[in-house]
DNA sequence: TGGAATGCTGGGCAGATTGCCCAGTGAATA
DNA sequence: TATTCACTGGGCAATCTGCCCAGCATTCCA
């Protein structure tokens, strides 16, 4: 499960040159095609590689405003709350955490005037109390994995 | 910069199945490969598709708490807080959000216990008065964007 | 110490895909 | 009406993929 020095460098090259394929980086790796696609498979198997899917910009997509909400659930109603919340399309995750039966999700809105309308979506529903909401204004450190893939394959012996 | 219909498909179609080329993206949505080819070159210098990247779990990593820490930072301090909280391997994503000068970042660890250790680097920094966190238990709605890329391209006229 | 795995190398092969080009067509626009 | 634009359908050479193989070094274990 934990990756090599190898694994490391592989998911970073792949990180910063995505359209790169198996010939390619077993050049930039100095290793063999088949050592590359070997790294790949198995990877992919672990789960630590879990796709190659696009990634897109909701920003771009019209929704400019992110902001993440904490709800407050009412007891026992977890289950259905869940369920509601993966039809509203601007939640784009949840995550139970600890406490009195919170959730915190992560939406967007087209304008901070939609804002208003995804959260009473969100909260127009009988299993949630009370919603508090942080708009997000900067993305200082956007969503990354580099350094956490450099940190743990440095761990192990080099590869 | 909205997308159509048959953007949408795409997207769609890529994030489901991302190891699939231009030629066969191209007979799955009935149109020219030359179209596919061209509708992606779009959407990538629109932003609308920032890439490709593979899509890594912490988990797999041997990362498999995640918490999000709320923070307190002392006034004018903003800019050191980010670049203190950027060389953090451990911090996947930071956000400036509404209220009292706060921020909000996304955190993983090794273990519950290892948790405390990143806190402490985290917010064993000058400009950080205080935090404030919440572990990940469940995540019902892992980060997904497929629901907003259907409901962006219904909104425009089919393609 | 002698196997036996395991992982990497370097190579070959057929088939598929890519990047690039072109002319023709239909629709929307000036 | 003339022009622009996007899409089609096709062709081409170059490249890459998926799959195979034998050889070699290292590690592990009896």
């Amino acid at each position: 499960m934990a990756i090599d020095h190898l694994d490391g460098r592989l998911i970073v090259l792949l990180a910063r040159e995505p359209r790169i394929g198996v010939l390619e980086a077993s050049r930039r790796l100095g290793v063999a095609r088949g050592t590359v696609q070997a790294r790949m498979d198995r990877l992919q198997s672990n789960g630590v590689i879990r796709g190659f899917g696009p990634d897109v910009d909701p920003a771009a997509l019209g929704y400019p405003v992110t902001a993440f909400a904490t709800l407050e659930i009412k007891q026992g109603q977890g289950a259905d709350v869940r369920a509601h919340l993966a039809t509203v399309a601007e939640v784009l995750e949840l995550h139970t955490i600890t406490g009195h039966g919170d959730m915190l999700c992560r939406l967007v809105a087209r304008s901070n005037a939609d804002l208003q309308r995804v959260i009473d979506r969100v909260v127009g529903f009988d299993g949630i109390v009370r919603a508090s909401t942080a708009i997000v204004m900067e993305n200082p450190v956007p969503l990354r994995i580099i350094p956490l893939v450099e940190q743990a394959s440095d761990d192990t012996g080099p590869g």
